[in-house]
Order: C-alpha cells, then sequence, then structure tokens
DNA sequence: AGGAATTTGTGCGTATGTATC
DNA sequence: AGATACATACGCACAAATTCC
C-alpha cells in the first residue's frame, strides 16, 4: 500500500503555465523560452517538458514553430470552443457583438442540468448581432461560486476571455443540444424570428480543464439571418 | 535542393496500421501485439512506435489501456465523427437503424458546395430510426469518381463503414450547418415532424484524411423526436 | 546570397512507476 | 503475489526549419 502521488510532472507543468497566462505574466503571442532552457530551469528533462507543451498545443494554448519557438495563444483559445461552434450570417461569416440585456442573481431552475455546485446562479441574457442585424437571443448561466460579483462592465464582449482573465476559468470542452423551440417571452423587439413563433435552439454545457461543468446557456437563434455551425476535425 | 525525403517513421507505422484496419487484419476491438515487441517486429524504438500509437489514439482510431493493451477502433471511429455530431433521442440514445429509401446516380445540383471531382454523384435517401421511431430523413451525395458502383446492400448500416471498408475513404473532417427547413417532398409518410412544415436541417460537409470533400449529406430532423448534439473537448 | 547559430522535430535506449491480468 | 503491459521520465544524437549576421 502507497500514498497516492502527486499530478505527473508534465501535468503539473502545463497547469503552471496556464496559470502564468492567466495572471498576464504571457501576453498572447509571447514567445517561451527555448525548450532546453525552460527545461533546465524547471528541473526537468527535455522530453518531460515537451510533452506538456505538445499538451498545450493540442489545447489549443500554445503554438509550436520548428526552428523559431513555442507562441502563447490566448485569444485564440477563446476561439477553440468558436472555432468548432459558431453562429454566422447565412452568407458567411458576419462580425460579432454583443448587448447586455439583463444580469442578475437568482437560483438554478431545477429542470436544468447540473453545472457547479451552488444553488445559486448569474443569468446575463444578451442580445448578439452579427454586422449590426440582431442574430442570436442568449441566456447564460454562470455558477455563483466561480465569482463573489459580477459586474455589467465585465461582459462588454467576449465572456470566454472574462472568465479566463478574471475567474481563472479556462472554458475547454462544451456539448450543445439542438431543439426547435419558442422564443422566450423577455425577446425584445428587435428580435423577431419568423418561423412562426418557433426557432432554432442551441442548448450548451460547458466544462472547464476539470470537466467540472460550470456554464449552462441557452441560445436562440434567428434562422433568417443566421445560421448555426459545427465543425469537427 | 535536395531531393524530399520520406514521411517520418511513427507517421508511416500509423498510417500502415490504418491500412492493415481498412484490409480487415484487424476486426474491432483487435488487440495489437504488445509494444516491445511491435518496436522490435517493426525495428523501431518503442519512443517511435509509442508516438505513432498516440497519433492514432488521437484520431479515435486506438483505445489505449494501461496494464493491458492497445486496442483497435472500428466501429468506434465511425463514432469519432457521431460522438461530436450525433442524433439522439429527446430522452437521450436510442438504437439507431436505417432504412434505405432511394439509390440512384445523377448530376449535381449546381447550389451545392463542392465536393469531388465528378460531374456525376450517386444520391442515397434513408429513413433513420432510434428505437424504431422515424427521427432523421437523410439525403447523401457521394462524388462519383469515388466507386464504381453501390448496390443497396452496401449501404444496410453504417455508411461510414462503407466508405472505409470499400472505398478505403476514412472521414476524419466534417462541418454541419444548422437552419430551419422544410421537409422535402419525396418524405414519406412516416416521418412526420408537426412544427408546421418546419423541421431542423442539418447539412454535413464531409471531408477525408486529405482534406478534400468528399461527401454532402442533409438531414431533416424531427425535432418531436430526437435532437441534434455537438460536442468538442 | 550565404553560412553560422539557434530552435524545434524525430528517433533511440534505458530505468522506474502503475494498472491490469 | 507475480508477471505482463502501458505510463512517465531521463539523456543523447542528429535532422529540419528558422533566424540572424
Amino acid at each position: 500500500m502507497s500514498i497516492k502521488n502527486a499530478l505527473p510532472v508534465y501535468v503539473q507543468i502545463s497547469e503552471m503555465l496556464i496559470r502564468d497566462v492567466s495572471a498576464g505574466h504571457y501576453l498572447d503571442g509571447a514567445r517561451l523560452p527555448p525548450e532546453r532552457q525552460m527545461a533546465k530551469e524547471l528541473g526537468v528533462s527535455v522530453t518531460t517538458l515537451r510533452k506538456a507543451l505538445n499538451d498545450m498545443t493540442h489545447k489549443g494554448m500554445l503554438e509550436k514553430r520548428q526552428g523559431s519557438g513555442n507562441y502563447i495563444k490566448t485569444n485564440k483559445n477563446l476561439a477553440s470552443v468558436y472555432s468548432f461552434f459558431r453562429v454566422e450570417l447565412i452568407a458567411g461569416g458576419g462580425l460579432p457583438t454583443a448587448e447586455l440585456l439583463a444580469l442578475d442573481r437568482t437560483v438554478k431552475p431545477t429542470h436544468f442540468p447540473a453545472f457547479g455546485k451552488g444553488n445559486e446562479a448569474y443569468r446575463i441574457r444578451r442580445l448578439r448581432r452579427l454586422n449590426g442585424q440582431p442574430a442570436v437571443l442568449e441566456e447564460i448561466w454562470l455558477d455563483g461560486n466561480q465569482s463573489a460579483q459580477i459586474r455589467p462592465a465585465d461582459l462588454s464582449e467576449s465572456l470566454y476571455l472574462f472568465y479566463r482573465k478574471s475567474l481563472n476559468l479556462w472554458i475547454t470542452e462544451a456539448e450543445d443540444q439542438l431543439t426547435i423551440a419558442t422564443v422566450p417571452e423577455w425577446s425584445p423587439a428587435t428580435f423577431d424570428p419568423t418561423h412562426g413563433e418557433h426557432c432554432l435552439c442551441a442548448q450548451r454545457l460547458s466544462r472547464s480543464q476539470s470537466g467540472a461543468a460550470v456554464e449552462f446557456s441557452l441560445n436562440w437563434i434567428d434562422t433568417n439571418v443566421a445560421r448555426y455551425v459545427a465543425r469537427i476535425k
């Protein structure tokens, strides 16, 4: 019988690097020291360090360039979720913006899938536009334990960026379930899908690195304006 | 100027294994020889072999079990696409079956995205069921150059399996676009979504290892019965 | 333009830990 | 408990890509 050991060294290293990036020690595109130097400083072999870096590369947090160096990707990790699931104009693309409609904190509805440990959650309602056109009505539920307080200013643009920078929360896993649903009664007049009262609805459960569910969101999509795209490679 | 060298050894090994699986030398779930033995037989180091096997694991073609062995996944590679995009009963899961409605070969509609090089394509129409309930109406377009002839018997169950076994075609990349659409006029009476005449429609463009688009499909989903699920990790 | 220095990629061999059988 | 098999970790050598002078 033996005491359970710590995590593998390469996991410790990648987690440390992720914390460093999250703390702002590395900006987007920053180059890491050469592998041999880094390994020496960390007191591990180059092989072990490389395993940590390769894992991060696979997660989309790092870009390796032979002969050049290893480069941190921060804004891009946000894209690692969006590059798989995204909403775009029917013609393709579209510049995304978001308008905060409401922000409050309430008890979680019982019929939602489990996310986080708290009884309460933040509820964020936004109208997302593509090239100025209302395209998606969004309701995000973020576990109340994640943050003492969220202010509207925090939610100006990229939520995943806010999660990572302020909450030290990296969304690395997500599942969307798509159905046809009725538009919610709090829908603003500017959001007006016209397939009767029905529209496409994506329900997303997001998980952090640890695999724990931390966020649940509902996204009503106006299919007259936009379409939902999922891609795997 | 120098002659272009061969591919890395670990790539050669994984490609060889993929060919072997494709040729039926390994059945689903088959266990590979121990790594040390395999490395010896192949004349490479265990490290190099392990890199090949790890790559295959990431591609979903192999399952590694510590202390046990390395196991081929064939039906499961089909799942590597389906594990990201899938249709399941609203209650979850459901045993999938497929009923062939029509199979013919015609010229590609001009408004489709480009796939394959031929002017003609096979058009396969199927009704997919979950636990016997009609859930998805499917129209698959496969480039005519891929195969001299397709017989209905080929299409009994898993199309991806047929692609891989008969056409030596591995689907490794796919993109779905979801909208709300009208049910096609060739819909059988048993498929009857009741959100007016509209239902959820997923349009999928699939690509092979080389990155070339080879298949385009349309999937009308009865959201009274089933839902579409996309997952990334 | 070209060559040297730098940096990552590939590959080998070995030792030890841990899970499975 | 022992044997087997994969996981982790180390160190080294050379190849290939990039960068810099």
